[in-house]
RNA sequence: UUCGGUAUGGUGUAAUUGGCAGCACAACGGAUUCUGGUUCCGUUAGUCCUGGUUCAAGUCCAGGUACCGAAACCA
């Protein structure tokens, strides 16, 4: 951020910043703005354009502004401005100046009268099928519409008409006059204006004429001041429309700069296929935490924080590259290890009696909040001789290097005593319904006084005090990397994850966690960070989804030892 | 076949603009550990190809190759 850091790498757009910065370019001033359309919801390749746009803003002393790109009223609506103006303050960040495209309409369609006065725009009255046929295509230049020259008088009146409504939708068009053979088909007459009478969200009925994406959004840049006006790649070819515009118009230019879009593995980020998962019901909704939306994250527990990192480590370039979804989780992780306080909780729960425990004892065993932030103390946890521990931390036979709890292998409880295994009794299927131990008095708090090493450490909760909560075990929405490279014949659908979600209606946590408030982070030890959940869940009938689980070096070793003989 | 872009370890991203190819994640190995977590140390591995200029090329030049985007009255 500052000088005495050691030195910062920048990417090529904020060194265009500080270039032009530092040439005193618009008076040095930065000025950049987030434009997103209120058609969807914020999804997490959003979250990086807000990250670049605001950041610049921020790295340099600038502004940046929030602007709905709201020039189509077929697609738009108020729930999506809501939803994204809370997702973009979730994710951190302020807009100074707030403006809708829709609020330019006046003095964009003053600027397309200024156009066709001077002769650069005109009125078509080709049908949609006709103006796509003369417009020629890649290999082929198009052709002049036989309305190109209609003379500036009459193109101004049949203006006026089309703005109070006087035609049916579709019947004309406006268009800007530049070059029918250009090898970049965007700026062969590329329409401005389309008749549309369709109420809009904000402006109601009052036009019945909405402006294109390419007429809109360059002139909405230049009347904010804005001074780079930054892009996906998919827009370069529109570069030269963009300083057309505003060149025949003698307005401020911005500088559109492009950058690659963010693709992550596992997940998918086109807004017709997430569309898709949610209409065909293949997830619960936009906020699903599966879902790589903003809202989808947040029900997740993934905090700004992790999100703003991983978007400023991901870098800005021009390359389409796909991020491992790996790098996310590091960021996470690394976030939550330092702010969640520790829990224990069983969430698939197994008997443990300890046979020589003092009939209706009760023990309160320390157990500290957070070892990596010793400011954060301890909580007393119940410990009794009827304990649930997981099962999958119970095996038998064991296999090799396993530490934990198997017959005759002495473990430690977390924060409470070793424990061994005898005997372990099974149903009439041959299950394991309960195990047999007893444990050593001498190691209350997790110590042996000899100073005895365990390697194996285990959680628990005692019986008669644990609280029953869903727990949701949510993992990777695909089960390929790249859900969007599809081999002919197949659809992507077929490639979801069909275990993204496991719920675990038993499970059992410690009685501390009864008091947990909706959308508070925990990690429960050795499983996870868990976030509990406000959609679902509420006090009393807890519901608690899995962030990401920690990292897992065991099964890599069980998985590298091979199966069991 | 047109136009516009992009190529650096498995992934992503740097390289003072011609001067020892660095960082992060992942993978692997080890140390520490009352979470098989965290932390710490280490290892593997890279400039798309072919030529050229130069004392010196990821960077400059020439020619290839591969990949991405573009032909909406969507954004």
């Amino acid at each position: 951020m500052n000088a005495n850091e050691p030195k910062e790498h920048q990417d090529f757009i904020r060194q265009a910043v500080q270039r032009d910065r530092d040439a005193g370019k618009h008076g040095g001033r930065v000025h950049t703005r987030f434009p997103p359309e209120p058609n969807g919801y914020l999804h997490i390749g959003h979250a990086k354009s807000i990250c670049l746009n605001f950041g610049i803003a921020r790295q340099f002393g600038g502004k940046c502004n929030l602007r709905f790109d709201d020039t189509n009223p077929l697609a738009e609506e108020q729930e999506y401005v809501d939803a994204i103006m809370d997702d973009i303050r979730w994710l951190g960040f302020q807009w100074d100046e707030l403006h809708f495209a829709s609020d330019w309409f006046d003095r964009l369609w003053d600027d397309c009268v200024r156009l066709v006065k001077s002769g650069k725009a005109y009125v078509d009255q080709l049908d949609p099928r006709k103006l796509r046929e003369l417009r020629g295509d890649w290999f082929q230049p198009g052709a002049d519409s036989p309305y190109r020259d209609r003379p500036v008088e009459a193109n101004l009146e049949l203006l006026e008409r089309m703005r109070k409504g006087e035609f049916a939708d579709g019947e004309y068009v406006v268009r800007a006059k530049i070059d029918m053979a250009h090898p970049n088909t965007n700026l062969r007459d590329p329409a401005m204006y389309r008749i549309r009478h369709a109420r809009h969200h904000r402006t109601g009925d009052r036009w019945c004429v909405y402006p294109m994406y390419d007429w809109a959004h360059g002139q909405n840049d230049s009347y904010e001041g804005i001074t780079h006006s930054i892009c996906t790649l998919e827009f370069e070819d529109h570069r030269p429309l963009y300083e057309w515009f505003i060149e025949s118009l003698g307005i401020h230019a911005p500088q559109q700069i492009e950058f690659a879009r963010l693709n992550l593995t596992y997940t998918v980020l086109s807004k017709r296929k997430l569309l898709q998962l949610v209409k065909e019901k293949l997830v619960d909704g936009w906020d699903d935490p599966r879902m790589p939306t903003i809202r989808g994250m947040r029900r997740r527990g993934v905090t700004p924080e992790a999100l703003r990192a991983f978007c400023e480590h991901i870098g800005i370039s021009k390359f389409n590259s796909v991020h491992e979804i790996e790098l996310l989780e590091h960021f996470l992780r690394d976030d939550l290890n330092r702010i969640c306080k520790r829990r224990l909780a069983v969430l698939d729960p197994i008997e443990l009696v300890l046979t020589d425990w003092p009939t209706g004892k009760v023990d309160l065993v320390d157990a500290l909040e957070n070892p990596e932030d010793p400011s954060a103390g301890s909580r007393q946890v119940p410990f009794t001789g009827r304990l649930l521990v997981e099962r999958d931390d119970f095996r038998d036979p064991a296999p090799k290097k396993w530490f934990r709890l198997a017959i005759g292998q002495e473990v430690r409880l977390r924060y409470g005593y070793f424990v061994t295994v005898h005997s372990i009794e099974r149903d009439a299927q041959g299950n394991v319904v309960r195990l047999l131990a007893t444990h050593d008095p001498r190691t209350r708090g997790g110590n042996s006084p000899e100073g005895k090493k365990v390697k194996g450490t285990i959680h628990w909760v005692a019986q008669e005090h644990a609280i029953d909560a869903e727990v949701r075990l949510y993992d990777r929405l695909f089960a390929v990397a790249d859900p969007n490279d599809v081999p002919a014949g197949k659809d992507w659908k077929e490639f979801l994850n069909p275990n993204s979600l496991a719920t675990r209606t038993v499970s059992k946590l410690e009685p501390s966690l009864a008091q947990a408030k909706p959308g508070e982070r925990f990690q429960f030890e050795r499983l996870g960070y868990f976030i509990a959940d406000d959609r679902d869940g509420r006090p009393g009938a807890l519901v608690f989804n899995r962030t990401v689980a920690l990292k897992d070096s065991w099964s890599k070793l069980e998985k590298k030892l091979g199966p069991e003989e």
